[in-house]
RNA sequence: GCGGACAUGGUGGAACCGGUAGACACACAAGACUUAAAAUCUUGAGGGGGCAACCCCGUGCGGGUUCGAGUCCCGCUGUCCGCACCA
């Protein structure tokens, strides 16, 4: 039996920097996590999103690749073939940068970050196939790319336009406007410039209806996501209608003005028309008259930052033109050029409807147009409120009726729309309907052409005859040439004194290659469907894709909510269309998991600024609570201890998994990750928090020891006929947790889970000293089954475990044990007993026992007698194994 | 401005479908072992009152539904996140 060692023999610590090296070799030496595709055995495929190879891994990496390994481990346990692989985002602009900054090529300085980040991995123990490892920089990815784009551009999904793009003066590129985050770029930071080029771009928009629509059916995506791309793509329903413009007024060959509104109900209600500056009206309009050439260009200059638009003035300038109402000929309406119209949506021209527009109702006051209420609430109060406001400059966009509308006076504005759809619909300008209903999105193209040269070549020609051509089959990849320069800004490809100079394939004249390249999120748009062949000689295998897609478990940053997650579930469509996929897989993520930050304190020097940021590792702490402070070690100076960050390079608050897993193991930094916070918030990482992991690890390891020395248990004994009370209350301990932990994983509620195992490792601790009929062989029991618990979390420690209990097989290898019904149900149950819904006592009783038995046993109580005063109570709630509720 | 999420002890958090709030951990305190420290072990703890059994209060604030509300509904406040002149 087992017994707690004399003080003065100290077992040995677990050793888990050594100890860890080892399990890695012998998971390395025996191929275990190759991925199988055994017959009969479902599959799941469980990716976390790929890395950008910047140099070193941070804790937001272990944080994700410990969820999802956590998940691959216990999936492979429970009897699945799971898919868990790994691979390099690998062009992007840091590698140019540093080309420049350091003179090295992007290709070797990318590679050695892969190597360096790949070692990285490989010391936390994760469970990935890496004979599937792809680089998205790598020819051998990038050529299944080319041809991916030339099959979209064959199909009309990849094109070339001329359009206005974001450019990044930085940067010196075109972002798309995912990548413009409150007017500046997303990497540089650079006030981003609008400019006019001919760029490729694929056709997003045509799948808007089915992006948006879809979304529904992505049930085990968070709901803040789902949101967040339904508001991007941005539909809204409503008419195009067609305005006369009246002659007198008009420029010459310019007779009639299209909008676009959500609210035709309104129409009534209409005081002004507003075009944007870039309109062609307004542009006419400009030709005759300088001051509002001026006004266009004062519009044209003012900036796209949030900042700009939040502060700025709601400005107009009356060209003089007028438009006919489409439902009165005598009606003549204002045409304005307004700043806050945008040419890019809709038609670039509006009409306003100031008594039901904020922004509206603001420019009629401002231009004393005049202000018409229309939409009212149906009842008093209400109604008068509502007037009363808008004669004060607040609008009234709610439910109601309509007034002041004539044929409309009486309808609900839904009603309303629809009546002046179907009289407009069927009314007729110059041979054509006033009016058709359309659906209009936010959602732009895909400009995908950048600038630069660490990316995936567009795989086209230009030739002067032949106009584009595509590069031929034969002739993929398009490779990027080495010798390319970096000392100057620009385009490195362009300038290439060689690389683009061709003759056409079609007519053989000289022709040039594009020099635009790929964005970078095009290369991470479908990696997930190569890594289910990743050696393929076509871009995918249908068997394999068939088999693996969709990814089950998604896990990754909020950050990609609307970029990376919405372009890959339009390239899993594109890919259907090409013919690249078969089943449909148009929703490539069954289940997305958006996981929290690793946050951490910062320290500053005391008392300067701007401020000195200090590394963790800087500063010692005295005292606690509100009466903590920080030195600086290397001076003695007093530090000040800030807020609490992500981590991040520029405040230092950084930790370095390579230091704590060198220090305290791998398996310390991932129980560390899944502890205390709900993985899908930010997690604080804390120095006590680390000393915590590592007393678990080392208590689980004493505790086997211990177990492992114990005689009359042995691996795979017989069970006992008998089992003591204490020895039943062990097992169903564990075979609960067993329960409990293997439902918290599969929902990945990890913190609940750790919670879970520290409670069955007190159990455990507390049977040890304990004696009795089966005791021994419940411990042993109990002690295989938190080592297999604990293995998909802390696997290098669960080896070692393992192990010391005798077994030369693997924990990796052992199937998820399974719990015994007969031991999750107790034979007893503790119900509380509520007067008037205070608890006032409890009752133990058989699980068994019938509702009447149970009243009669609560009423029956000193407390409850009491509280009645011999009275009978009025009523008795009874939820049989939970509560009885006696109502005096 | 629009949209969304969240609010529980000193701290991170738990609580399935409305049914004993505070599991588990960290920090803390006391004790054991030690010359001492570290490590380890034991015990304690939401707040207030009482020698005690026990009693009162308690999940951001104000209402409501219910036998019963951290959980559901209405109205606030605060924090965080996303979008941002979208017609």
């Amino acid at each position: 039996m087992a017994s707690t060692p004399p003080i003065d023999q100290p077992k040995e610590r677990y050793n888990a920097p050594a100890a860890e090296k080892r399990w890695q070799k012998t998971w390395d030496d025996r191929q275990v996590f190759l991925t199988r595709e055994t017959p009969g055995k479902p599959k799941f495929y469980v990716l976390e999103m790929f890395p950008y190879p910047s140099g070193r891994i941070h804790m937001g990496h272990v944080r994700n690749y410990t969820m999802g390994d956590v998940l691959a481990r216990y999936k492979r346990a429970k009897g699945f073939n799971v898919l868990h692989p790994m691979g390099w985002d690998a062009f992007g602009l840091p590698a140019e940068n540093a080309a420049v900054e350091r003179k090295v090529h992007p290709r070797k300085w990318t590679y050695e970050n892969i190597a360096a980040m790949k070692a990285q991995l490989q010391s936390m123990g994760l469970s990935l196939d890496w004979t599937r490892e792809i680089a998205t920089c790598d020819p051998s990815y990038y050529v299944h790319q080319q041809r991916l784009f030339l099959d979209m551009m064959a199909k009309g999904l990849a094109y070339r336009k001329s359009s206005k793009v974001n450019w990044d003066p930085v940067d010196q590129t075109v972002l798309a406007n995912e990548q413009v985050i409150d007017g500046k770029g997303w990497r540089s930071g650079a006030e981003v410039e609008l400019r006019e080029r001919l760029q490729w771009a694929f056709k997003i928009t045509g799948y808007a209806d089915q992006l948006i629509n879809s979304l529904k059916t992505l049930d085990k995506w968070p709901d803040k996501v789902r949101v967040m791309q339904e508001n991007w793509i941005g539909r809204s329903e409503g008419l195009m209608i067609r305005w006369a413009l009246d002659a007198k007024t008009a420029p010459k060959g310019m007779n009639e003005l299209e909008i676009f509104t959500t609210r035709p109900d309104t129409l009534f209600g209409a005081s002004f028309m507003a075009v944007a500056p870039d309109h062609p009206l307004a542009k006419a309009a400009a030709e005759k008259n300088p001051a509002l050439a001026a006004f266009c260009d004062e519009c044209r200059r003012m900036g796209t930052a949030a900042a700009d638009i939040e502060t700025a003035e709601k400005k107009g300038f009356d060209t003089g033109i007028k438009a006919i109402h489409p439902l009165d000929p005598t009606w003549l309406v204002p045409v304005y050029v307004a700043n806050f119209v945008l040419m890019e949506y809709g038609t670039g021209a509006i009409f306003g409807c100031p008594s039901g527009d904020q922004r509206d109702i603001q420019f009629a006051r401002k231009y004393n147009l005049p202000v018409i209420p229309v939409v009212v609430p149906a009842t008093e109060p209400a109604r008068g409120e509502a007037l009363t406001k808008i004669h004060e400059g607040v609008c009234f966009d709610g439910d109601g009726v309509m007034i002041n509308s004539r044929f409309l006076d009486g309808l609900t504005p839904k009603a309303a729309f629809d009546a002046v759809a179907k009289r407009l619909e069927g009314e007729k300008i110059a041979g054509q309907p006033t009016a058709t209903r359309k659906v209009n999105f936010k959602l732009r193209d895909w400009g995908i052409s950048r600038q630069r040269y660490w990316g995936c070549p567009i795989p086209v020609i230009h030739c002067d005859v032949c106009g584009i051509v595509a590069v031929p089959a034969k002739e993929l990849p398009v490779i990027l040439p080495e010798d390319a320069t970096f000392d100057v800004p620009g385009n490195p490809l362009d300038r290439h004194p060689t690389w683009k100079h061709v003759t056409c394939p079609t007519c053989a004249t000289p022709a040039v290659r594009e020099t635009d390249t790929m964005d970078t999120f095009v290369d991470s748009s479908w990696y997930f469907v190569r890594f289910t062949a990743p050696h393929a000689k076509t871009p995918t295998d249908a068997a394999a894709s068939n088999y693996w897609l969709p990814v089950d478990q998604y896990i990754g940053g909020i950050e990609h909510a609307i970029l990376h997650l919405l372009y890959s579930r339009f390239f899993s469509r594109a890919m259907g269309a090409t013919g690249h996929l078969q089943k449909n897989v148009a929703e490539p993520f069954d289940a997305l998991f958006t996981q929290g930050m690793v946050v951490h304190e910062t320290y500053r020097r005391a008392g300067i600024a701007p401020p000195q940021w200090l590394l963790p590792t800087e500063v010692s702490f005295d005292g606690e609570g509100e009466t903590r402070t920080a030195t600086e070690i290397a001076t003695g100076q007093p530090a000040t201890i800030g807020s609490i960050e992500k981590m991040s390079k520029s405040k230092k608050n950084l930790v370095d998994p390579d230091d704590i897993i060198a220090a305290y193991g791998a398996d310390c930094a991932r129980w560390f990750v899944l502890s205390d916070s709900p993985p899908e918030r930010d997690v604080i990482w804390t120095e006590d928090g680390v000393k915590g992991a590592n007393k678990f690890i080392q208590r689980v390891w004493r505790i086997v020891d211990d177990v492992a020395d114990a005689k009359g248990a042995n691996a795979g004994e017989k069970i006992p006929a008998d089992f003591s009370p204490d020895a039943v209350a062990l097992r169903k301990s564990a075979h609960k947790a067993l329960h409990a932990i293997g439902q918290n994983i599969e929902g990945l509620r990890f913190n609940v889970a750790v919670a879970g195992l520290y409670e069955l490792t007190n159990a455990l601790s507390a049977a040890l000293p304990k004696s009795g009929p089966g005791l021994p062989w419940a411990i042993r029991e109990a002690t295989e089954i938190l080592v297999q618990l604990v293995s998909p979390m802390m696997p290098h420690l669960a080896e070692h475990c393992w192990e010391r209990l005798g077994y030369n097989t693997l924990v990796a290898d052992a199937p998820w044990p399974l719990a015994e019904p007969a031991l999750l149900i107790d034979d007893t149950v503790t119900i509380a007993v509520q007067v008037n819904g205070k608890r006032r006592a409890e009752l133990t009783v058989q699980r068994t026992i019938t509702a009447p038995e149970l009243e009669a046993a609560a009423l029956a109580l000193d407390v409850v007698v009491k509280a009645l005063e011999g009275k009978s109570p009025k009523k008795v709630i009874v939820v049989p194994q939970r509560i009885i509720n006696v109502v005096a």
